[in-house]
DNA sequence: GCATTATAGTTAGATATCTAATTATATAGT
DNA sequence: ACTATATAATTAGATATCTAACTATAATGC
């Protein structure tokens, strides 16, 4: 009974995995915390890096910079992170993490220690080892036409 | 330098795809309308329904009610979905499409038989039926997650 | 050097999504 | 029958996300 071409089928199970899975990774999480700003948090701290612009972790997170914008106002609200102008660009500012916000990426870790060893039970590492080059492989050919000027279709 | 474990990994490509095919998806459909939306006038004419309750529907789309709601009203405004109180039932209501629903959804189909080639474009057909079935293992796995009462976690 | 163009960040306005709380109606239980 | 519980829908308030438009500063170009 399901006609659906087998690509909108693969689409279709990519978008409820995402959603099913984001949502229970953040209930995990401490009150309050979504997955965009653990991203951020992580973010610094895995690569060991100090101070970034809104423009630079837009980038690196593909979101347009006013969603950059919204996400650092409500984290520097939440002392999360600290944000000063950039002393060699009058137009830039300067995003770096604060204590706290270091301390809330080690809980969101801990509480991930949690959740990835059941998301683990319900693949096997040789399962994923099986998919995931070719996910890889369809996110960088999306990625690359993100990068063509308008997805004009024509 | 990439020391995430590989079921990290492959929630990450996951995100990451859901997101940017989603843009592209939306962006070849006519102005103004969204995937949700979409996904509201392809269930009606692709499993031959005449009406069905904003709970049924948030139901088989795995949303809340709150976001139903939301999103048939504003389908409602723009005169694509059309809602009567359920006369066996004074708590529910009953939604239908419209006739401009109805040319709605065609033309949004019409838009994506150009979409679908294209993403074919990225992965084959072959990749797509070897890594189908271990998707729809892993969303059903999910999904029974999902009905249990909490996430605990504990 | 001054005008044009590009870039950084923000603001405005929109949709989708969630949880918590509210209102109204049904159903169950005693 | 009357109370207690369950269900349908909505409202309120929040986050993430987008596009379009705006301000300010930097870089280019003639």
């Amino acid at each position: 009974m399901n006609a659906d071409p087998p690509v909108f089928q693969l689409f279709n199970e990519i978008g409820i995995i995402n959603q099913l899975s984001t949502k229970i990774f953040e209930g995990a999480l401490p009150k309050g915390m979504t997955t965009a700003q653990f991203t951020v948090l992580n973010h610094f701290v895995r690569l060991g890096i100090d101070e970034k612009s809104p423009a630079e972790l837009a980038s690196a997170f593909q979101i347009t910079r006013p969603t950059m914008t919204s996400t650092l106002t409500r984290m520097a609200r939440a002392g999360l992170v600290s944000i000063r102008a950039d002393p060699n660009d009058g137009r830039a500012k300067l995003v770096s993490l604060t204590d706290t916000g270091r301390e809330m990426r080690e809980s969101c870790i801990a509480a991930s220690a949690v959740f990835f060893p059941l998301l683990g039970s319900f693949i096997s590492d040789a399962e994923v080892a099986e998919i995931l080059p070719t996910l890889i492989r369809l996110r960088v050919k999306l990625d690359g036409m993100r990068d063509a000027k308008a997805v004009t279709l024509d």
